[in-house]
DNA sequence: CGTCTATTTGAATGTACTCAAAAGCGGTGG
DNA sequence: CCACCGCTTTTGAGTACATTCAAATAGACG
């Protein structure tokens, strides 16, 4: 396996000797998901956090009527999990699932701890990621509450550029909150134009 | 000024020894904002993390077309910011302004950075709060897809209790992102049935 | 190749907004 | 203490945005 992605990524925040390196990926644990396949079914309790390496993960709700709604999309150089859900140990309210054959590397809740200790500025690590994290999807609270269907397909775009060619646009629709024929209808509007 | 709110605040999710207290105090500096006083405009660095001591803040963006939309209510021992703005100390987005006359801690980004340094403890503690908020809006994010106006107001009920009798139904609107005059029509229609 | 799912299209419906006008309410100054 | 002003809330009619349901077509996968 190829650590250098998952290490650019921590490096990014917070820079690690060579022990400190070795330490860090000898709590990692290597996973490929196969399409279709679950990594974490609401009602489980969240084990691990996990980095994409390569491949797409998405997050996401099924809502009282059955619909899903997709919180993330998770492709390469990316962190997914249910956050609340692998902080208190209870299960959980999302899912998380493979659109593509994804390879993550995991770290478990114990190992999280662990590191937390041995290497306290991966608390600042993390602490970056969420705050991140917050802002990304604060921005997009604001704009699902003050934008048209449309504009949220073309910030979508800019946002995950080149995705839409990955996915199946029924992923899209659940993601931006809309129906699947509703953002065929979009489409066709815009072609127009 | 009493600090014993705040510290429990913050002795939620970590302890502090006597001296610890005392040196996390001293970089507090209490503030009064008067309703309708701006802590923070867009265009200007965040330049404090603000905790709410008493009354109520609100934090929101204006749109292209002049709409405010408000991310959050800060009453009683909430913390509000703009994060982004804090953290890069680039211009805000956000707008944050009091709905009543209101009392407030605020600490700022240079001491935010030497607390991190002199008690380390505190990446912990702020890692946590940013992880509650992700959390809480993640949620907020997933109703606001799924669910009906209707829907969203009695979770807002729910999630600030007593806030209605506070706040005027504008400001309630402005954060279900819908318009005053269909939150008029909601309540109508609720209290019918 | 056949089956299953995704996408397109259209008509009818529901949800929420816009604009306008009237009524209610709160604060302020005289 | 009351009258007035400005802002909030209510109400309604007309409109725009988005869903539902159904059916036909296209595409993907085993």
């Amino acid at each position: 396996m190829n650590y250098d992605q998952i290490l650019q990524n921590v490096e990014k925040h917070i820079s690690l000797d060579a022990g400190e390196t070795d330490y860090f990926i000898s709590l990692l644990e290597p996973k490929v998901v196969k399409r279709k396949k679950f990594l974490l079914q609401a009602g489980e309790v969240c084990h691990f956090t996990n980095y994409v390496h390569k491949g797409c993960l998405r997050n996401y709700t099924i809502d009282d009527r059955g619909f899903v709604h997709i919180s993330l999309f998770a492709i390469e150089d990316w962190w997914i999990s249910d956050l609340h859900s692998f902080l208190t140990q209870t299960p959980a309210t999302l899912y998380i699932d493979a659109l593509e054959d994804t390879e993550v590397f995991q770290m478990s809740k114990a190992n999280m701890e662990k590191l937390y200790i041995i290497i306290p500025k991966f608390e600042r690590f993390f602490r970056i990621m969420h705050q991140n994290a917050f802002i990304a999807q604060q921005q997009r609270l604001m704009q699902n509450i003050s934008d048209t269907a449309e504009d949220r397909y073309r910030q979508f775009k800019e946002k995950y550029p080149r995705l839409e060619l990955r996915i199946s646009q029924k992923q899209v629709a659940a993601y931006l909150g809309i129906t699947p024929e509703f953002l065929s209808m979009i489409k066709r509007k815009m072609a127009k134009s």
